[in-house]
RNA sequence: GGGCCGUUAGCUCAACUGGCAGAGCAGGAGACUCUUAAUCUCAAGGUUGAAGGUUCGAGUCCUUCACGGCCCA
């Protein structure tokens, strides 16, 4: 098969024709030739000359004239090629040419008998000859794991592939048009860190040559954005990936595209109302609606969204108060079950949340108020014991959204890191390390803050509806 | 990590209880000057994911492995 296909290559340049030539001026996009004429009568020629670039799609062949479907990056177009239009040797090797091939073409426009915008060839010049044959022009390309691995194939055969990465970008182009016009200086911390923190993961480690010492790629921007705070820059985000050393499903990634804000003289009811009007906003700006369907269900993103405690949610589900069971021994014998060691009380009530409530929260929900055991960056509740101001935001059944009234006390945050390290001795492997620098920085003195991190990915997956994280993802991780 | 399902031609898929591995599209040769999943004729295309086993005979049954999907942890 590609045999074939490079005999045709060697016969090409055995007639002088370049099969990769370096340029095609005075190109127009397919979409603009269509805007133009779309309007003429089935039947009707026009004088109007185009050229005209992209992939040999479909053939159609009659004798001494073909149809062929031209497509590039904005559209399709039906070329149609006459022996005695554009000469008998031109129009026996543009028919030659494969499915797949490259071509710059002349023409002028007309609509068939049949009502289809064409262009008559008047001349043509291959641009890159195709070595291998393309997916099926009618299934297009099915198989999930040619698609992730080959995603260049997913974006020729399947159109809706391209329009959903279309789509992503849309999003996040939505995203920082609105933290921008909010007054949100957009920045870039390191990827590279001595220390890894903001998020409780195993990171990835990586090794600098000439410092001669062990990086982590970061699993949050979190404590560098925080600094930021402390040094002034009142409104801060980035966007960007973070790196995560834990295993593929439908929601996670190994690297992801994280969203983190932080808002001085903020706190995290604030967080909350703003990221309900930015969710709302964006689905708005790429959608042109604030309804996204899942699963069959309708779900309505524009403010307020409902608001429940950690407490209630799981109380709701499973009829266990939490905070009636203070100890991991106690909840364990609650929940029914035995906690092993590596398991903290924390980790318990993040079980809990994750198995029985998050599934069924479709409709957008914020879950307010999390044990401080599960939050070391986040401050204490103002009114309640034990607990932080943190909230995670839910809807079609997974978390978009983490955020919380940032901890700026240093002797604190001090005290929550030492209890991470408890963790990291009892063997959790996503335990914080201690991070003497940020430390330093909150000694500065950082004023009250709200700070969220928004899960691009899933949310790219709420505004499309795509079933897994991976099918929004470029080129998603796979075994080799 | 566990369970279930899948892997057959470049692509999309067939092959009843074990019995000659097939079709459509793509590719090749030919016919056809308004087709659009064009149509028609002819010919070609395979280490059935890998390794081992059972059997006279394995795409099909058994074991192990690889990769993928779904569900559970």
């Amino acid at each position: 098969m590609i045999a074939e296909r490079r005999e045709k290559l060697e016969q090409l340049r055995a007639e002088g024709i370049d099969p990769y030539p370096p340029d095609f001026d005075g190109r127009t996009e397919i979409a603009v030739v269509h805007a133009a004429h779309d309007d003429l009568e089935d039947g009707e020629e026009t004088e109007a000359a185009y050229r005209v670039a992209g992939r040999i799609a479909a053939r159609r062949g009659h004798g001494k004239a073909a149809f062929i479907d031209l497509v590039d990056g904005s559209g399709r177009i039906q070329l149609h090629s006459r022996a005695d239009v554009v000469g008998e040797r031109q129009h026996e090797l543009l028919t030659g040419l494969d499915l797949g091939d490259i071509v710059g073409v002349e023409g002028t426009a007309f609509k068939t008998r049949r009502g289809e915008l064409s262009l008559r060839v008047a001349g043509w010049t291959l641009l890159a000859k195709s070595l291998r044959p393309p997916p099926d022009k009618f299934h297009g390309l099915e198989d999930t794991e040619l698609r992730f691995r080959h995603r260049e194939l997913d974006l020729i055969a399947n159109p809706e592939t391209r329009e959903l990465f279309y789509r992503r970008r849309a999003t996040i182009a939505a995203v920082r048009a609105h933290l921008d016009a909010e007054g949100f200086v957009e920045v870039e911390t390191p990827v590279l860190q001595p220390l890894y923190g903001g998020a409780l993961a195993r990171p990835f480690t990586t090794h600098h040559n000439a410092l001669d010492r062990d990086l982590y790629l970061r699993i949050a921007t979190e404590l560098y954005l925080k600094r930021l705070i402390v040094g002034g820059i009142d409104r801060v985000y980035e966007l960007g990936k973070d790196f995560r050393n834990e295993g593929v499903s439908y929601k996670h990634n190994p690297e992801f595209t994280m969203l983190e804000w932080y808002e001085a003289y903020a706190d995290y009811a604030d967080a909350a109302e703003r990221l309900e009007r930015l969710v709302a906003g964006v689905a708005e700006a790429v959608l042109g609606t604030t309804r996204v369907e899942r699963d069959g269900v309708e779900i309505e993103l524009s403010p307020p969204w409902r608001r429940l405690t950690l407490r209630e949610a799981i109380r709701e589900r499973t009829g266990i108060d939490v905070l009636e069971h203070p100890t991991r021994e106690a909840l364990a014998a609650a929940m029914g079950s035995e906690p092993t060691p590596k398991e903290g009380w924390g980790k318990l009530v993040d079980g809990l949340l994750s198995k029985e409530v998050e599934p069924n929260l479709i409709e957008p929900t914020f879950v307010l108020d999390y044990p401080v055991e599960m939050s070391p960056f986040a401050k204490r509740h103002r009114s309640e014991e034990g607990l932080v101001e943190r909230w995670e935001a839910y809807v079609g059944g997974f978390e978009i959204a983490n955020a919380f009234t940032e901890l700026n006390d240093p002797d604190d945050q001090r005290h929550r890191f030492e209890q991470q390290a408890e963790e990291l001795r009892r063997g959790d492997e996503e335990a914080q390390p201690f991070d003497e620098s940020y430390l330093r920085a909150l000694e500065h003195g950082m004023p009250p803050t709200g700070g969220v991190g928004l899960g691009i990915d899933r949310l790219v997956m709420l505004l499309t509806g795509a079933r897994s994280l991976r099918e929004v993802v470029l080129f998603p991780a796979m075994r080799s």
